[in-house]
DNA sequence: CATTGTAGGCTAACAGCGTTAGCAATGTCA
DNA sequence: TGACATTGCTAACGCTGTTAGCCTACAATG
């Protein structure tokens, strides 16, 4: 057996740096669908090459190992969040909360890859976390108290949600109005700002 | 090869039902060390039955599959949770966030077997998820929709100290502070008993 | 034009995972 | 003593991420 027609794009490298770039953005793409439409369990790197119509030992040499794939769609995922969460409007503390779980709820597995683990700092793009924090850190007048109490909230409402974990019954809407409400009618006796 | 000396300890089963209970207790026993000291990837059923003196195969005859096996913990996870939190204080509030928060980082790794997928509430023991929910809901005098927010609040902040979210110099203490302040003290203009 | 180097495919294989099939030895009971 | 259930075993399957080593096509250089 012969390879027959292995390899017939040929593009033409621009004039320029590492050229690695097309490949690997095609695999972290084809990555992060999968994970989009089949979750975690369908994202496998044999399903990752058979998208891309090659075998996975091949995807060794434009990506370290798996670890470095799920590095780039949490980068991505923050980046995502930044563009959604950025605001200037009033009740900014209600908008953050509509949109944070908005967003969670249209990217569940995303979602979960990004907080189930400790972050890869290293490795993460600088600034990144930050940018994506920072709307709600404002939204709260710069208590970082605050903003992680709400956070907090935020975060466990979605994960609980996701995970099904309040009753097929329960009010979620009404949960989220209360935790909302206490946290932003909330005397600043103790603002933290480091 | 022949097998030497298996099946040594001859018991007498004491008279009565189903007497597979002694060696499943120890496997499912077995399985919760594995998880307290070693996590989720060291819970397989190879070291489980390694501990044990036996191959992986035997432990089918006694457990229908790995998830099973952690149906078990996780029931006996919330037995465990009811009795570190059924109280009957004032300050209700701050003493079950502080038991909430003791208990999860005491035993991380069965809170987040607990909490990360949806419960499989058929194969869970009638009753076991609402006894150790009762507390909370008690303690906020039957709003369930102010103890779900508390909920929330409280597992958001447990599951983000867990998986290092927060940054290393932040004030954790102040956060839950924040937060329990901020919801104890609610006006409770809309209660939800459903 | 011939040579060399590299980029990017490939197959084969390994260790580890949960799990199944089928066999063997032991202990219990009639 | 014979039958049967219990509980162990080995071998194996399909899946996972990953490595080693090979091959082919193209680009650049002499």
């Amino acid at each position: 057996m012969t390879y027959s027609t292995q390899q017939d794009e040929t593009v033409a490298p621009e004039a320029g740096a590492s050229e690695d770039k097309g490949r690997r953005d095609e695999i972290v793409a084809v990555a992060r669908r999968l994970l989009e439409h089949h979750g975690p369990d369908g994202v496998t790197m044999r399903a990752i090459a058979s998208e891309l119509g090659i075998r996975a030992p091949s995807l060794y040499k434009h990506v370290a190992d798996k670890r470095e794939l799920e590095v780039a769609l949490i980068a991505d995922g923050f980046r995502q969040q930044a563009e959604a969460f950025e605001q200037s409007e009033e009740h900014a503390i209600e908008t953050f909360a509509r949109r944070y779980r908005t967003w969670a709820l249209e990217h569940p597995h995303l979602y979960r890859l990004m907080t189930d683990r400790p972050l890869p700092r290293n490795e993460l793009p600088d600034g990144v976390e930050e940018r994506a924090a920072r709307p709600l850190i404002q939204a709260f007048g710069g208590s970082v108290d605050h903003a992680r109490a709400a956070w907090a909230f935020a975060h466990g409402m979605v994960t609980l949600e996701l995970a099904q974990r309040f009753p097929p019954d329960a009010d979620i809407d009404a949960a989220w109005r209360v935790g909302i409400d206490a946290i932003s009618n909330q005397s600043a006796t103790t603002t933290n700002t480091r």
